[in-house]
DNA sequence: TGTTGGTCCATGCGTACGCATGGAACGGAG
DNA sequence: CTCCGTTCCATGCGTACGCATGGACCAACA
């Protein structure tokens, strides 16, 4: 037990806890990707283009998409490089620092990630929801929230 | 509401529930990748050795390692080739068909995910048993268990 | 102001990836 | 037995990846 009353978890229900949570992550990515619904991006790119879309002006630095992705920032940096060839985004500086990029959803880009994301939804919906029911969906959303929040908050070793 | 009483979940709670869940995993396999527990492996190279630690007699189809897997079948064909050329695993022919190869563990690629295996288990009970208590682990484990076993039950689109 | 340490992004390079394809083996039909 | 469609794995090829590094910039301090 924990000073605050929880009860502390054992190496093997956390492996346990963990090793499902992956395993239903691979399963769903695995029917995702074969999704027809992404059109001109890879996922990798969707993903970029949605994590913008959810920031104010649709645009980002760099860095803060390099925290919410499993890319390094070498790999990023160049995937950028890409969806500004395309049209998706533009790169610009950021104000009051010469050392960033400010990455920026065009018009189209943002067209493209609403046209993209109603049809991923649409698949979201069949794999996801038509295995759980909205209360068990509510459950694991406040459990993985949790999860993810938590990290913040534990040093790295 | 479905005919055995669930209720049906709209696409927004199950677009949220798996936002949550992909961004979760992510945060942990961002933590797990920067993890020194990795030794001469990739994760990816770890993953399929511990499939295989799961299998009878440590052996399993090229086939059925592809499916448990994100990477493509002609990726997974190249991984297992380096780690038969490392020493983890062996390749031979599956009986009774003699277009299959079985993948099998050696005693060198036992120990090795045994002791990586260990290292990652006491970082999986530090981030993730240092979030969540022994029973949020154990109801989220249920439900993406759920989620998982579910995915044999849907069609494609 | 000059220096030093740290942060942020880009680039060279070797490797692993996905896509398309090919060859070998299975299985059922005629 | 032969044919034909399917399954299973390997390989050629172009591209994206991670690692190591470098250059530009910021911030703090002497």
């Amino acid at each position: 037990m924990t000073d605050d009353g929880r009860k502390e978890p054992s190496t093997r229900e956390a492996a346990l806890a963990w090793e499902s949570l992956f395993r239903a992550q691979v399963a769903l990515m695995r029917r995702f990707q074969r999704d027809d619904v992404w059109g001109p991006l890879t996922i990798r790119e969707y993903d970029v283009l949605f994590t913008l879309s959810g920031c104010p002006g649709g645009s980002a630095r760099l860095r803060e998409l390099a925290e919410n992705s499993l890319l390094t920032q070498p790999s990023l940096s160049r995937l950028v490089e890409r969806l500004e060839v395309d049209g998706w985004v533009t790169r610009g500086p950021v104000e009051g620092d010469g050392r960033g990029v400010a990455v920026t959803l065009t018009p189209a880009g943002t067209e493209l990630q609403r046209e993209v994301g109603r049809r991923h939804a649409r698949s979201i919906r069949h794999f996801v929801g038509g295995a759980l029911d909205a209360d068990e969906l509510a459950t694991m959303k406040a459990l993985t929230d949790k999860l993810r929040a938590a990290q913040a908050g534990i040093p790295d070793a």
